[in-house]
RNA sequence: UGUCCGAUAGUAUAAGGGUAGUACAACGGUUUUUGGUACCGUUUGUCUUGGUUCGAAUCCAGGUCGGACAACCA
């Protein structure tokens, strides 16, 4: 047991369950619905099931909680599946609640026979009318006292499909004047006529959440059941039919779930942005989403890092994009290997290189571990560069291109400009250098020092690629919050294509699992939707950029 | 005018009656063939009012503020 980092509030509930003999296993479960792409929330929950297991021994199951068959779809569970995964974590048993639908009806079948349980042919109307308000105790239905045995016999019949969807529904018998909403006789079980993704047309009648999520963690012995924050006022019911059912007593644990600014979590505002083409897809790059977080080319590690970062706590939080920049970001600058590309470019020419051309090397990464190795860069007199490192009227503190002024350029040789070009437009079109031959990369005896370095690709050996740069989805840190339609702020500028980007030739091998800084610009990843004739490379994150742009 | 949960720098998260610490962010500096990285430094905090105590972020009481709860969703 680690004695170095503090633990959170809920290593301390398990190592004290674990040192106290409570429990000789650690058992948890990652219980996602299938209904939708698993987020960076989900990842939070994901890290602390599974990583608690590590820690401490025992395992952690997948648990599908499927039991409602119309938001449930295969397409879910696989990507589900595929994202844990890919965060680098392995389940001890893939289960279903829907594996549980025998058992789970002989549970009700055992509290209607305690007189527990009763069957209610008030509409939904009515049930809602008797249910009270937070504040005002609700009353009991005409219906509560059924005797047992007209319960099961209805009760049978539902589940034999002789009723419409919502003609009766099972109640739990608790009480309507219970303080805590949830206890005022929930709903347990209904019809719904409808095809479920595993078990089919097998059964018509469905446990509610309430009824299948606390007995589905007993019947595998889940010791601690970890939920977020808004699952505590089901804290109650969870153990009373625990109780009632005399079954395993796992416990419920809830902490806050992990909000990020300037974006939504919730899988039904995803959904919406997905449905409504206001992004590409659950994997869109600027999207929460696991898979969305993946192409843009996020790291499985980074992605660990934050989670682990973030803490665990019952306090609301909302966590600055930045922390997750930050992440992937550390990551990436010890793995990433250093490559020239030039978004924006403009012309720069050499008027006193007459050699042609000649290969110059470039080291891969100088933060590597290993050392990173070298490369073969293309030079010659006609180079692309970025449009913004020339300033024909250079701002105070200027380092890099300007009349007069002297660059280095990368893994090459020192240059100095002596003029430019524009067009009948007043726009630049042409900058022209000379440069310092004994200033080459590596064997400089020019004895010039120069403040800035600039990279560059050979306009004879650079290949074009298409790069789209991403930024925040939403203009305003808490979407959520603001009044209106969270799509009211969706940021306009969360997208940039630039369809004819340069690059250099060692990046025409680039594959998906490559992960590149683009020297000066960021990191990038190749996209999926690259074809042998056009690269699409994705910007995952900028360079933290600390220089003072000027006015 | 209910019940439950929570409140520590800008954002998170520690300190479990005894020095308020860490990270990110921000700001400044050193190094640098990336205005990157690395390294160093600076700024900023216990919601409030009482109480218990030699001593309170921590325990107690009241208040304030924020969140959750009235789906045949999970």
């Amino acid at each position: 047991m680690s004695e170095e980092k503090s633990l959170n509030f809920i290593e301390e509930i398990v190592e004290n369950d674990l040192n106290s003999g409570k429990y000789e296993t650690l058992v948890t479960r990652f219980p996602p619905e299938p209904n939708g792409y698993l987020h960076i929330g989900h990842a939070k929950a994901i890290c602390l099931n599974f990583g608690l297991t590590q820690k401490y021994g025992g395992y952690t199951n997948l648990r599908f909680d499927d039991t409602n068959p119309v938001t449930e779809k295969t397409e879910y569970v696989n990507s589900q599946q595929e994202d844990i995964r890919w965060l680098g974590f392995d389940w001890k048993n893939e289960l279903y609640a829907s594996d549980y639908f025998d058992e789970l009806y002989g549970f009700a079948v055992k509290l209607i026979e305690k007189g527990l349980a009763y069957v209610d042919e008030s509409s939904a109307d009515e049930i809602a009318a008797l249910k009270g308000t937070p504040t005002e105790p609700g009353q009991d239905s005409p219906y509560r006292n059924r005797s047992v045995e007209e319960n099961l016999a209805i009760f049978t019949k539902m589940k034999n499909g002789e009723f419409a969807d919502g003609a009766y529904i099972l109640r739990a018998k608790i009480d309507m004047a219970s303080p805590n909403m949830l206890m005022r006789d929930p709903i347990i079980y209904r019809i719904k006529h409808a095809e479920h993704h595993r078990t089919g047309n097998k059964w018509c009648i469905y446990p509610m959440y309430d009824f299948a999520h606390g007995q589905s963690d007993s019947i595998e012995n889940i010791t601690h059941s970890i939920c977020t924050l808004e699952y505590v006022s089901h804290r109650e019911l969870y153990d009373w039919f625990i109780e009632k059912l005399e079954i395993f007593p796992s416990k419920q644990y809830e902490f806050a779930r992990l909000n990020l600014t300037s974006t939504v979590m919730s899988k039904r505002k995803l959904l919406q942005l997905v449905n409504e083409k206001l992004v590409t897809g659950w994997d869109d790059p600027r999207m929460p989403t696991i898979s969305g977080l993946r192409r843009r080319g996020f790291t499985p590690k980074s992605i660990r890092e934050f989670c682990e970062r973030i803490g665990i706590a019952k306090r609301e939080n909302l966590i600055e994009l930045s922390l997750l920049e930050f992440c992937i970001r550390e990551d990436l600058n010890k793995t990433a290997n250093r490559v020239m590309a030039v978004l924006d470019p403009i012309k720069l020419v050499i008027t006193n290189y007459d050699k042609g051309s000649e290969e110059l090397i470039g080291e891969n990464n100088p933060e590597a571990e290993d050392g990173g190795g070298t490369r073969v860069i293309p030079f010659s007199n006609e180079l692309w560069i970025e449009r913004e490192d020339f300033m024909e009227v250079p701002a105070k503190k200027w380092f890099r291109l300007a009349p007069g002024a002297m660059v280095r350029l990368k893994f090459a040789y020192i240059v100095k400009c002596e003029d430019f070009v524009k067009d009948e437009n007043g726009n630049i079109t042409e900058i022209r250098c000379t440069y310092i031959p004994e200033s080459k990369s590596g064997s400089d005896t020019s004895g010039i020092n120069v403040k800035g370095t600039i990279h560059w690709v050979s306009a004879a050996h650079a290949k074009t690629a298409e790069i789209r740069l991403y930024d925040r989805l939403f203009t305003s840190e808490t979407p959520d919050a603001e009044e209106g339609d969270f799509k009211d702020y969706l940021n306009p500028e969360s997208l940039t294509v630039l369809p004819n980007a340069y690059i250099e030739p060692a990046l025409a091998d680039a594959d998906l699992d490559g992960r590149y800084q683009f020297i000066r610009k960021g990191y990038f990843c190749l996209d999926k939707d690259s074809t042998a004739d056009k690269l699409v490379f994705n910007r995952t994150v900028t360079l933290k950029d600390t220089f003072k742009k000027p006015n």
